[in-house]
DNA sequence: GATCCGACATAGT
DNA sequence: ACTATGTCGGATC
């Protein structure tokens, strides 16, 4: 259940006759709590307190005696099955009057019962939902996102016509205006607090099957874009010429874009009617346009309304992308200002020529946040200077691009909305109000796709704000002044935003034709880069040509491994560079179904720099963020040059090849547990018979086999029906993928895709294993073992090359350059080893080295039977297995330098120098051409 | 013929 | 429902 669902359920259950037995499940099964948990609940309940009910990890409640709902709610409090069985809530009742509890906090509330659902929300983390301080006391976004979701949908059921992508617009615009009306009527933008409800309550008619609510609509709506006599130009219609019936003329003149014109309305039915004036009965003046914006636009979206728009980028997040892009150093020089009016205005200028441009802007959260924030900043500016308060930030400094034109409406609406707040909050209500009507314009926000549009037709290049304001609303008339004394001064740009990720596989046709367009001329690879790539150069191209600044959140990857090849060339060749960055974080908003996704935030520069040093942020195992000055960040998001490790089909180095594990293809009909190996497989045909490993098999020891069957020995092989019969299943799952690769390997279907396996023995390391371990675990298998291809392998090689992988120097480097899955590290033959720098080594160098490899396995061994999960628990590591590996870091980082290296970051510098004499040395002065060499392209060819 | 990737996937607890 | 930690196979080179 979403929070909607739950406001609802929670509604219904605050307006049912109160039933004493049934009311603690009924309320479990309001936060959804599903049916068998009840039963089980019902049977077997460890409550000690009369009539209370216990849920482990989740909730104590008790039905008390009537009056007595203080006593019970000690005697929950006091209960030892409270403590011991972790309970977030206590929760008494006796039917009239609620007490509750939250044990973490000790938050206590107390309110009649059927005030219930305006607490939901102090309840909410019983569904899993983490309640967040905004929602918790505030839940009116999610209670009005649920009764306009209803809304639209019965809209749509009346008007199937205004289902039609034609027809969309048209409805979108309702939606937001309605929105506009229910929030002016709670906050006195309207006279009379109710008048648009009420109007329409009065006015419309309810008849069975019938209302004529859509035309009194189109009644309030008609006056609001007609002016009256006195605030119309000569020009102006006004409002008896254009039919403005007597009980709408009293609706003032709103226009402003939203009220453009009169615009038509669809048939309500009586449900929608209801539902319309049920909307109305919220108190909508404390909305939060951010939180609100990004919910309702699910609101509109069919493949989003299960989630009800709960992926929206939170407010924290918001801001690590906001602080160091532009605000922090507003506020460094609101300080530095101190109390000089002089430096005071100039900086209130500089803030009325701010835009900020979010080509992804959904309903505008993030341009939503930067004008709260820039609004602060003036406020502390106006307090000491004593100006004028009104504010000299116009909203058309703000531009966006969405996609969905729901979205762009709620976001202009959005900005509306903010605007009005900080008015009434930073300067009076009164003042708020009487800035407000008629509207001016919002922000810019363009319906389109950003990757097709221009973006510099939606933000053209910096030019002195001198939009004409819609007839002198609030800000007009002293932005106008403040531009005509500063016409010289710059206007700041700053892009951001939170773009979507796709991978290349998941890209439709249109997406992959959007980055070939922007890519094609830049890199050969482009065909693999993410979507969010599209959002990155596009604003390199704005940043390096019009001294813009940019800083998006976006999937982790694009800057590790393939990527930072794939499209870092193209940004940093247009002379951008990383400002600032924050390293890898997880994903997380207020959803229970979080997108499962880490992301890092890169701001990029211009061309020109506004730092002297740019800024890495972390977040530390505490969660605090560590600030971190670099000389420079490079793309992968650590101190240290703009070097971009590229992929190697060879090593550099002088070590041995390592090849990838065999893939099965196979449907599962070539793997085979120990239990099938007995039931199946004859004694004489045991050869055909391997044990296989993935990451698993070989971190935690489980067992698994294959078939495995080289081409000389099918036809034995076909003999043994149990065999046959796996490989004809193979085959037929071959042939069912939709993948050509796969398709062609139905011809062999005896045969993994690859059959690459060592003779004598095989050196190991896991494709993907957890970053939680102190040191990579390579290890080793037998001869007659085999590989999947979530292993890499160093078939027959020396067992030196064991020691490199054991290192530290290892992990530092595929901790920086390889991919990772999330914060896994993701290794790979061609990111991680064939790039790998390594000193030349001498007999005597691997004489040791492989002594080191063999004391780690031998310290390995000593603890037999422990996994190689066991032996590397970061709290758990043997000390002997420790030492060994300390000798092994210790004679190879002799080897590098003479001596141990002081820490991970001489370690990498040591390397990345290294890596770029290699290939210096390698590729010749040109430096690395991006092709392969002439030759072997032309073998290509033969 | 060989791969890097996943607004992830899934087994445990 | 979190937490921990790696499956699996495809579009692409």
């Amino acid at each position: 259940m979403n929070a909607v669902e739950i406001e609802e359920a929670v509604s219904a259950l605050a307006r049912q006759p109160f039933d004493a037995d049934e009311f603690p499940y009924a309320f479990l099964q309001a936060f959804g709590r599903k049916d068998v948990e009840l039963k089980r609940l019902r049977k077997n309940n460890t409550s000690d307190v009369v009539g209370g009910v216990l849920r482990r990890d989740s909730i104590h409640i008790a039905v008390a005696a009537p009056g007595e709902v203080g006593a019970t709610l000690a005697a929950l409090r006091d209960s030892p099955k409270s403590a011991a069985n972790r309970v977030k809530f206590l929760i008494a009742t006796d039917g009239d009057e609620v007490q509750a509890e939250e044990t973490a906090t000790g938050e206590f509330r107390s309110f009649p019962l059927p005030e219930l659902d305006r607490h939901f929300g102090f309840f909410l983390p019983l569904a899993g939902i983490s309640a967040v301080r905004q929602i918790k006391d505030n839940p009116i976004d999610v209670k009005a996102v649920g009764r306009l979701n209803k809304l639209y949908l019965e809209l749509l059921r009346e008007n199937p016509d205004w289902a039609k992508e034609e027809k969309r617009p048209e409805l979108n615009r309702l939606m937001a205006r309605l929105v506009f009306c229910f929030f002016a009527e709670d906050t006195g933008i309207f006279i009379g607090d109710t008048l648009f409800t009420a109007s329409i309550r009065q006015f419309s008619e309810d008849r069975a099957g019938l209302t004529n609510t859509d035309q009194v609509l189109a009644q309030l709506f008609l006056a609001m874009s007609t002016p009256t006599k006195e605030n119309g130009n000569p020009t102006s219609r006004f409002r008896q010429a254009a039919g403005v019936k007597a009980y709408a003329d009293v609706f003032p003149y709103v226009n402003g874009g939203l009220f453009e014109d009169a615009g038509a309305v669809p048939r309500f039915s009586r449900a929608a009617r209801n539902y319309l004036l049920h909307a109305g009965e919220l108190d909508w003046k404390e909305i939060n346009p951010d939180i609100f914006g990004s919910m309702i636009q699910a609101v509109a979206e069919d493949d989003e309304r299960a989630s009800l728009g709960m992926h929206y980028t939170s407010v924290p997040n918001i801001l690590k992308v906001l602080n160091p892009l532009f605000l922090d150093e507003l506020n460094e020089k609101l300080g530095e200002a101190g109390d000089s009016v002089r430096k005071l205005r100039a900086l209130r200028r500089r803030l009325s020529r701010i835009r900020v441009f979010d080509p992804a802007c959904g309903s505008g959260n993030f341009l939503v946040i930067a004008y709260r924030q820039m609004r602060e900043i003036e406020h502390e500016i106006v307090k000491r200077t004593g100006d004028d308060p009104k504010s000299v930030i116009p909203l058309t400094n703000f531009y966006g691009i969405e996609i969905k034109g729901f979205a762009a409406e709620i976001a202009r609406l959005a900005l509306l909305i903010a605007e009005f707040q900080a008015d009434s909050r930073l300067i009076s209500q009164q003042a708020a109000r009487s800035m407000v009507l008629p509207l001016h314009k919002s922000g810019k926000i363009v319906e389109g796709n950003a990757l097709r549009l221009d973006w510099l037709e939606v933000c053209p290049p910096a030019a002195p704000v001198t939009e004409e304001r819609d007839l002198g609303g609030p800000t007009g008339q002293l932005a106008l002044e403040e531009s005509r004394l500063s016409d010289r001064d710059e206007v700041e740009t700053y892009i951001c935003g939170n773009p979507p990720y796709i991978w290349s596989n998941d890209q439709t046709a249109a997406q992959k034709e959007e980055i070939e367009i922007s890519f094609s001329s830049r890199t050969k690879g482009w065909k693999q880069l993410n979507y969010v790539s599209g959002w990155f150069i596009k604003a390199a191209e704005y940043n390096s040509a019009h001294g813009a600044h940019s800083a998006f959140v976006s999937i982790n990857t694009i800057c590790q491994g393939q990527h930072v090849e794939l499209l870092w060339p193209s940004l940093l060749r247009l002379g951008v560079h990383i400002e600032f960055a924050h390293t890898s974080f997880k994903w997380s908003n207020l959803s229970t179904n979080n997108a499962g996704v880490t992301v890092v935030i890169v701001g990029l520069s211009g061309n020109t720099k506004i730092r002297a040093r740019p800024v890495l942020y972390s977040e530390c195992e505490n969660k605090a963020v560590e600030r971190r000055e670099a000389e420079n960040i490079s793309p992968y998001l650590v101190p240290g040059p703009d070097l971009i490790v590229r992929k190697a089909s060879r090593p550099l180095a002088a070590v041995a090849n390592m090849a990838r594990g065999n893939m099965p293809y196979d449907g599962g009909n070539l793997l085979l547990s120990p239990e099938q190996v007995t039931a199946e497989i004859p004694t004489d045909r045991m050869s055909l018979v391997r044990r296989i490993f993935g990451s698993e098999e070989f971190i935690y020891g489980a067992v698994r086999y294959c078939l495995w069957i080289r081409d000389d020995v099918v036809d034995w092989a076909m003999e043994t029906p149990s065999i046959a019969k796996r490989i004809g299943l193979t085959r037929e799952a071959r042939l069912r993928s939709s993948d050509v690769g796969a398709q062609a390997l139905a011809l062999t279907p005896h045969r993994f895709r690859e059959m690459n396996a060592g003779n004598r023995l095989t050196i190991v390391i896991p494709a993907v294993s957890s970053e939680n371990r102190p040191y990579l675990t390579a290890g080793l298998i037998g001869a007659s073992d085999v590989l999947t291809n979530r292993n890499y392998g160093i078939f027959d090689g020396e067992l030196w090359n064991l020691a490199l992988l054991s290192s530290k120097m290892h992990l530092v480097w595929i901790a920086t350059v390889c991919g990772r899955l999330e914060m896994r590290y993701s290794y790979t033959n061609t990111l991680g080893w064939n790039t790998f720098p390594v000193p030349p080594l001498t007999t005597q160098d691997k004489a040791d080295l492989t002594r080191c490899a063999e004391d780690i396995l031998l310290a390995r061994e000593a603890h037999f039977p422990a996994t190689i999960a066991d032996l590397y628990d970061p709290e758990a590591m043997p000390d002997d297995l420790r030492r060994a590996h300390e000798r092994n870091d210790e004679t190879l980082e002799r080897i590098y330098i003479g001596r141990r290296f002081r820490n991970d970051t001489e370690r990498l510098e040591h390397l990345f120098a290294l890596y770029t004499k290699m290939t210096a040395s390698d590729a010749g002065p040109g430096k690395k051409s991006l092709s392969k060499s002439p030759r072997k392209r032309k073998e290509k060819a033969a």
